[in-house]
DNA sequence: TCATTGTTTTGCTCATCGGTTAATTAACTA
DNA sequence: TAGTTAATTAACCGATGAGCAAAACAATGA
């Protein structure tokens, strides 16, 4: 559970990963099979996909009788997110640029 | 030059190619041969990475005589932070968290 | 207990990736 | 022009990764 940036950032470099990542952000946690229909690929396809993503500290797991519930983790979000702030000066954020973000998700 | 987020993550999924991203960031831009240290890999390996650096969007080349002269690319960062703050809400951004980033960095 | 549902593991193939050395291209310098 | 420096491209190799189908595991429910 001390997966650094390279590790997550190599995770999220799959589309489907990625994919299926987004789906948990936007609508909140879900079973392996529910996620299924991120991508046309295979139940095992799936599956290993999330334990990639579970390996580098993006989603956990919950188990709820025979299903895997997975929901994505807001850590792992954050350190991404705080790797662009330590290079904040580089891309040019300012704090009316932030807080418009702030205002415009949701 | 139109990346998608998944390939600049892909991009910096390599540890080689985040060192050299990082190096890029934090001193500024530098040649392909200056580069050469940032791991123990032999010059066309890292040509290579700057290669998928700059097709994914992440860095830029200038040339200066028979230098190629490679820089950060403040768009790609700043596309990464979009991307964290479109999640904002579920890994718990505030102002304040965001604005103590902004003063730490320098 | 036995079948069903949900998910993962296994075993396999094929493609891609990262590394190497050698060769090539390009531009400066004597 | 010949030689040197800087960097990339070519050709190859071994490892990894993503896909599938089939088998195995777990838990539920008849």
């Amino acid at each position: 559970m001390t997966p650094d940036l390279v590790t997550a950032f190599s995770a999220l470099g799959d589309p489907n990963r990625f994919a299926i990542l987004e789906r948990l952000l936007r609508d909140g946690a879900q079973s392996a099979g529910d996620l299924q229909d991120v991508a046309d690929i295979s139940a095992p396809a799936v599956s290993r996909h999330l334990k990639v993503l579970r390996e580098a500290g993006l989603i956990s797991q919950r188990v709820d009788a025979q299903r895997r519930i997975y929901s994505a983790n807001p850590a792992a979000v954050r350190a991404i997110n705080d790797w662009t702030m330590d290079h904040a000066a580089f891309w040019g954020a300012s704090l009316d640029r932030l807080a418009a973000a702030l205002n415009e998700e949701g």
